[in-house]
DNA sequence: ACCTCTAATGTTATACTATTACATATGTAA
DNA sequence: TTACATATGTAATAGTATAACATTAGAGGT
């Protein structure tokens, strides 16, 4: 089984609790909570908190979801490169969060960066917006 | 005791427990958890974490104090007028905090959300560092 | 196959963070 | 004064996360 290429680790590494955990995230796209999870997978066999906090700190470690801070939420990564560089918009009316497209975003984090004098490992940027529908109304 | 000017009024308008609060922060000058303010003020009255979590809500709203909710902490404003925008380094290995100085920041901030078109309210922008002594040690 | 080591699991209990609810008090403005 | 908004005090409870310990599953080397 270890014909596998290098690549394919990460996939495959997977165990069963941080799969279906994955799978969950992957599934609903909006941010989760840690006890929702739970609640969701308690069919698929999570009994514990802890069943799910070490799948989602595993999952983070990996870089396949990231933890909103401030809404205590999970979230499927929407890029492939993060590694732990986040940046989310987050609509004060209604919490919808997107993650942000890090491919221009690169760029201009690392002017904002460079203009600070700052030397930084990684990075966690979040954006306060009116989502389009909360504007609307 | 209203005679006073407009714009005393935020200083003037702290009550009592929003004071002892502040001045606690102030004087630590470093990221305080809520209950830990809470055991360091029981001896000037603030007996339940109610007392402390409302002080600390007004001086947020106020922002003469921040959030930084990675670590569920509070830390004295170091500028004049962040507003609710704020910007920290984090050290990744000892916790250490410090808010970013928004006086040069706030343009950078501005090219990388119109290089984005992003149309933000405000943002809170978290860079994890590695502080001098942990560069040394 | 066997041994070894590391990572993951299962389970219980507990720690830490924050809010609800309700009664009371205080300050401010008409 | 009356009315209103804001702040307080207190108790109970909700929500988030980790410690501790025993057990199991996988990966790699021999
Ligand atoms: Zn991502
Ligand atoms: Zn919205
Ligand atoms: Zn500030
Ligand atoms: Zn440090």
């Amino acid at each position: 089984m270890s014909s596998t290429h290098t690549h394919s680790k990460k996939n495959q590494s997977l165990t069963k609790n941080q799969r279906i955990v994955l799978d969950l995230l992957q599934n609903s796209g909006e941010p989760l909570k840690a006890y929702f999870i739970l609640d969701s997978l308690k069919k698929e066999g999570l009994n514990s908190p802890l069943q799910v906090y070490r799948a989602l700190d595993k999952l983070v470690e990996l870089g396949k979801i990231h933890k909103i801070e401030s809404i205590n939420s999970f979230i499927i990564c929407n890029n492939s490169n993060c590694a732990s560089n986040t940046a989310f918009t987050i609509c004060e009316r209604c919490g919808k969060v997107k993650e942000i497209k890090n491919k221009y975003l690169k760029d201009s984090v690392s002017d904002l960066v460079k203009d600070n004098q700052l030397e930084i490992t990684r990075y966690n940027l979040e954006f306060y917006v009116l989502c389009k529908s909360c504007k609307i109304n």
